[in-house]
DNA sequence: CGATTTTTTGAATCATATCAACGTACGTGG
DNA sequence: CCACGTACGTTGATATGATTCAAAAAATCG
């Protein structure tokens, strides 16, 4: 499992991990599964974990005052998925994490992350461009969700992640969308019917 | 105008600035003006500055494919404004910066402010918590965006930034809420009649 | 297999956009 | 300093994209 990691670690980074440098991380993660709808982060608690994901799929959600839910975003093999700003600054999350499907996660805490940028050069420089990355898509996903009706948005989740659409479930891509189940339904028939 | 940055890092970080800081980073700025209408960043260029707003009015926006204008945020005095993945990417920005008003600014480039966060562990911790304050604001407004109507941004806003009615023109504060004027125009009115 | 969840379909409704027209303000050159 | 032109804000009529509620159909799980 932490070769998948550690192959990640490398592409990103694109350096080569020495012995030590590789067993530094490997100590800093501790294994960890869920089943099918287990959490990993409850609303109004701290996120103790910062998760990469080597087998299933999980998804970050809020729900707001009336009710609804709304996912942020998915997270499948070989992604990240933690709430940044509870994690880092140790405040109660407005977030839940859960499993939509079995996963099998390498996890790893705030200290152990912080003392391995001290320790580990190359990881230092794979968290900033994580960071970097994950800032230029969120701000991309709000640009997507200002500009674009709900057709231009499918169609461009299609380009951009067409395994989501094939792994899953109807009810959950309409909320990553920002659409109710039935919307997306019309729009996909549109789409296809085009 | 210095000092009205001084007082800014020294109140963000509950700490006072020894003179040897002060002048560390009052050199790593210089003084930029702009007229109403003049840009600070081109869509298409990199963007070389970060800046602190010590008079005036600036905005940060995106054109769609559309020609759509969207305003991301506004900066005032005592404000920062920059595209963050663009000025420590190095990479095209897609949006432009320009002057609502008159400005006096105090800007500064990414070598000087990686060379500051080195020399003065105050600024260092200054800027750490800006990233943050910035990146959960960012998610403020995306949740804002998903769950809300137009009436519900508008009441908001008047709670959180109250200033931006007096001072900002109709039209920018309906791009900023993701409104045509003319929506803003019935919403406001319907909101006086309550 | 049956039970539950998910997806689809239909009809009515809502929020917001669009287009067009009109009034107002305002800053800029004569 | 006034008058003009342009930009801005409001209002009305109509169109569109998406939601809501209800119910049937299909898929999935245990």
């Amino acid at each position: 499992m932490f070769d998948i990691l550690r192959q990640h670690i490398e592409n990103i980074t694109s350096s080569t991990l020495s012995e030590e440098e590789a067993l530094i991380i490997k100590n800093a993660f501790v294994q960890k599964s869920l089943r099918r709808r287990q959490f990993l982060l409850h609303e109004g608690t701290i996120c103790k974990y910062m998760a990469f994901v080597t087998r299933g799929a999980l998804r970050i959600y809020s729900i707001d005052d009336k009710g609804n839910e709304h996912i942020v975003r998915f997270a499948l093999e070989g992604w990240w998925i933690c709430d940044r700003e509870s994690f880092s600054q140790l405040t109660p999350s407005q977030y839940n994490i859960d499993a939509i499907e079995d996963c099998d996660l390498l996890v790893s805490t705030n200290e152990q992350l912080n003392q391995m940028k001290q320790l580990s050069p190359t990881y230092m420089k794979f968290t900033s461009i994580l960071d970097e990355r994950h800032y230029a898509a969120t701000h991309r996903r709000i640009q997507a969700y200002i500009s674009y009706t709900g057709e231009e948005r499918l169609r461009d989740l299609m380009n951009t992640y067409p395994q989501f659409l094939l792994r899953l479930p109807q009810n959950m891509i309409a909320s990553y969308l920002g659409l109710t189940p039935e919307t997306l339904s019309r729009v996909r028939k549109q789409l296809m019917e085009k």
